[in-house]
DNA sequence: GCCAAAATCACCCGTTTGGGGGATGGTCGG
DNA sequence: CCGACCATCCCCCAAACGGGTGATTTTGGC
């Protein structure tokens, strides 16, 4: 901000010193005080439109444009519809074994318990749900947002 | 910035009244040539100052924000992989089919076929997937990308 | 027009699944 | 302590599913 000030004062004096030291003399002879003032009108409104541009700065329009980008996939479990449900901690265990793909027997094998135990999870699974195979529970399990 | 533009020309003002009404005619009768190409100086530097303003346009800053949305279900088949499995059309629709939870039955009457044939595609997609299970039909064709 | 791939259908047989029922033990709050 | 809830297990039976094999018809490309 200072050094433009300091260059306005300086351009004006080189102004006024060229004004005075050159063509003065023969210019000065009819019109002198007009075109003086003409000249000076011009180039300090040059100049001032130049520090006016300067010294403002600029008015900053800030244009937001939102990018749309995939979220992480994040899942949530839904508690609410969980609870809504009735749907027991084990049922659900049992109903993310049967979404990855995995067999009664094999469900069995891994939750350390009777193939018999895993059908009484399944079937009270579908009861909780309203379905009737499993395929359904999985599909309702994902729109539900019980399972990922 | 816009109250020391403001200033200026009140300051201005304030000088070329003092100017005129009261008595510096001395002053300006010796050195009015200075006085008043001073006074044109400040005035259409003032004025350039002021235009100066007005006329730079607005920048325009963009700022790119990114915001996370909620996948936009954006599904999109991979033919690669449909390819190098095989898998002819079909075979996909009995796909969607099963993973949208239908028994081998209702996927009959909806394809307008015999149960037969349901099961010989789904036979082939089986084997086309390598599983043996409904279940993990779906799991596998959603990882793969092959249904939504 | 022929060939290959795809789609269609059928039958048999074994496995898996789903729908009933019933039973026992554990935990927790009123 | 009792009842509600949960988890566990059992049996039976019917339906659905999956594997194997074979066959016919459609369809698309050369």
């Amino acid at each position: 901000m200072r050094k433009y000030v300091l260059l306005y004062g300086l351009l004006g004096g080189v102004l006024i010193a060229a004004l005075k030291f050159i063509e003065y003399r023969f210019l000065v002879a009819e019109h002198s005080v007009e075109i003086y003032g003409g000249i000076v009108a011009a180039v300090f409104a040059g100049l001032g439109i130049w520090l006016g541009r300067k010294l403002t700065r600029p008015i900053q329009t800030v244009v937001v444009r939102e990018v749309l980008v995939d979220a992480p996939a994040t899942f949530v479990r839904d508690e609410g519809k969980l609870e809504a449900l009735g749907m027991t901690p084990r049922e659900l265990e049992i109903l993310e074994l049967i979404a990855a793909g995995l067999s009664n027997r094999e469900i069995a094998n891994r939750a350390h318990v009777s193939e018999n135990t895993v059908k009484t999870h399944t079937s009270r699974v579908f009861d909780k749900l309203g379905v009737r195979r499993r395929t359904q529970a999985v599909q309702l399990g994902k729109e539900l947002r019980l399972i990922p």
